[in-house]
RNA sequence: AGCGGAAUUGUGUAAUGGUAGCACGACAGACUCUGACUCUGUUUGUCUGGGUUCAAAUCCUAGUUCCGCUGCCA
């Protein structure tokens, strides 16, 4: 068996399945538990890789549930999109999907069996009096309500039920330790009245149990070995554990905390995707430059770059902020295997070849991708006037600058090699055209005499070009820890976030393409096609990664 | 202050007493029908002070810094 580099979760669970260790013998079993109350994003493609990946790894299984515990925040809507999300990305939960809210009922009746040994009781304390008696650091906390009779707060648990009380004037809190260091082991609450309407089981409960009750509960029903999360749960562990440890179910979980992932140049909290949302910073949850899923797809990252990002960034307890580049990477990696290929120029200046003649049109056979020959190949056309990109022809060129000046040859891609005879200005100087002349020796980009021609430049035919919208996206935010400085992180919006390239030339097979993914433009960098919000015959390109500063000084 | 965590190069992560490695980034060079990709090379790291040991990132000890918790959210 190869030898598979480790992060502590792996070690823990060889210590686990060991001989005499706590899950000997057993398979392992994960879950990924979203609350459907957003929609997903990077950090959640970690956590899968995590869930997801231990599983195969020990060759067990892992649980898709949605964890739906709280009515007032949880919306249908966010599970179907949530599903389709995990699919995209490439995971599968076979059968088993769950809803947390399943298992209401299971949970009432343990929780029953608590109060029957004692160990939770109905706390009439509202939540600011119970503020006031919360205690301090060094301080216990103190309740009236604790020694209340197991016969009293069983009746009033089922009453609670029934509907018998308004919300916010009873709980049931678990008998910890009112003297605790860790607040969440004085006295927690187990369950809270809601008059609310849950997304599933409609106006069946006015009880609602607490993650902290509900989610260890679960993961024992469905006999989970290994509950994974994130670090500010570490907290609670000593809870989850108690619940385990005082509810009668059939298996005993272990929780194991990894922290979060951080990225710079973005935000990662739902919160605070929300708000940008909601407050019109961007243009939905699926805007390309949020790193939620939806997002990034749209921004033109596949699946398979994004879970190799997630999968090489590793897991830790310690916090981090991983490098925006390093997802760019990904992507580039697997692009470049994978992405069809096009010509496209995004600020085209003319290029006229004098000495081919007017009227002619010739096709040319290029690879869509030179990595990939199963990729096949298209046709191209070439004709006396073609566009290129702006910046590969210069009146003034730097040292080393080896595309288009005047005197210079240069390969037009797979077409011809040219050499550039002059170029005309407008009145304010610009460069509106460039004239140049061919070697019709050199068709297909061939030298036949074995001349080394140093630049090859990308261009489009100008009879046939389409016009096309590209939309160039840098980072969200100008600082790259929008959080770090105290200040609000809307402060630190980018407000060329977005850039629109209209006139922009694309070649004529990206309107026929059936279903163009992605294309990498010379030199450039990779673009993808948008296909929601393409208009036919007017493709939109978003860019995918950073552009590559094509030549430096 | 109480409780719980964490500190390895610019970034992320390995090394579980035995050569501090890998990836990204940066820089330099080679190659190239994409100045991309690829390849090669370079630079920089064990939070600090003590201790144990032939040997410490790892064990002990005393500090320092950072993060999380004081919802009837998850």
């Amino acid at each position: 068996m190869e030898e598979l580099s480790k992060n502590f979760i792996h070690h823990f669970i060889d210590e686990d399945l060991s001989p005499g260790g706590r899950f000997e013998g057993r398979t392992v079993h994960t879950r990924f538990p979203p609350e459907p109350n957003g929609y997903l994003h990077i950090g959640h493609c970690k956590a899968m890789i995590i869930d997801f990946g231990i599983a195969e790894r020990y060759g067990g299984l892992c649980n898709l549930r949605m964890d739906d515990t709280n009515p007032e925040k949880e919306e249908e809507e966010y599970v179907d999109a949530i599903c389709e999300d995990i699919r995209w990305l490439g995971f599968s939960w076979d059968d088993r999907f769950y809803y947390g809210s399943d298992y209401f009922e299971k949970t009432y009746e343990l929780t029953v069996g608590l109060i029957k040994k004692g160990l939770a009781y109905i706390c009439e304390l509202s939540p600011e009096e119970f503020k006031k008696r919360r205690g301090e650091i060094g301080v216990p906390a103190t309740s009236p309500y604790r020694d209340r009779p197991i016969e009293e707060s069983l009746d009033l648990f089922e009453r609670m039920k029934n509907g018998a009380f308004p919300e916010g004037t009873m709980t049931l809190r678990a008998k910890i330790d009112l003297a605790s260091g860790n607040f969440n082991m004085r006295d927690p609450v187990l369950y809270r009245i809601r008059y609310t309407h849950h997304h599933r089981q409609g106006d069946k409960w006015c009880i609602y149990p607490m993650y902290d009750l509900a989610h260890p509960i679960q993961d024992a029903l469905e006999n989970i070995t290994h509950s994974m999360c994130s670090l500010e749960y570490e907290d609670h562990r000593p809870l989850y554990d108690w619940v385990i440890e005082n509810c009668d179910v059939p298996s005993n979980p272990r929780q194991i905390e990894f922290a979060r992932l951080g990225m710079n140049y973005t935000v990662m909290s739902k919160r605070k995707l929300r708000r940008l949302v909601e407050e019109g910073y961007v243009d939905g949850w699926h805007d390309p430059r949020m790193p939620t899923l939806g997002g990034l797809r749209r921004r033109g990252y596949t699946p398979a770059s994004i879970r190799n990002f997630c999968d090489r960034v590793g897991v830790a307890k310690a916090d981090s902020t991983v490098d925006y580049a390093f997802l760019e990477h990904c992507l580039r990696e697997d692009l470049n295997k994978n992405a069809q290929r096009a010509m496209a120029v995004l600020r085209p200046i003319k290029l006229v070849i004098t000495n081919y003649p007017e009227g002619k049109t010739e096709n040319f056979e290029i690879e869509n991708n030179p990595e990939d020959e199963e990729s096949g190949t298209r046709e191209i056309i070439f004709s006396r006037e073609l566009w290129i990109e702006g910046d590969d022809f210069m009146v003034e060129p730097p040292k080393k600058y080896n595309r288009l000046f005047v005197g210079n040859e240069v390969r037009l891609k797979s077409a011809y090699i040219v050499k550039c005879t002059g170029y005309e200005i407008d009145e304010n100087g610009n460069v509106i055209l460039v004239t140049a002349e061919y070697d019709p020796e050199t068709r297909g980009g061939t030298t036949p005499d074995g001349r080394k021609v140093r630049g090859t430049i990308q261009w489009v035919d100008s009879g046939t070009a389409i016009d096309a919208e590209v939309r160039v996206y840098d980072n969200l935010f100008t600082d790259p820890d929008p959080d770090g400085s105290g200040k609000d992180f809307t402060e630190f919006l980018n407000p060329n976030s977005l850039e629109t390239l209209r006139g922009c030339k694309v070649e004529k097979s990206l309107e026929t393409a059936e279903s163009p993914d992605t294309f990498q433009f010379l030199r450039l960098g990779y673009f993808a096609v948008d296909n929601k919000d393409s208009i036919p015959g007017k493709p939109v390109f978003n860019r995918a990664v950073a552009l590559k500063e094509s030549f430096k000084k």
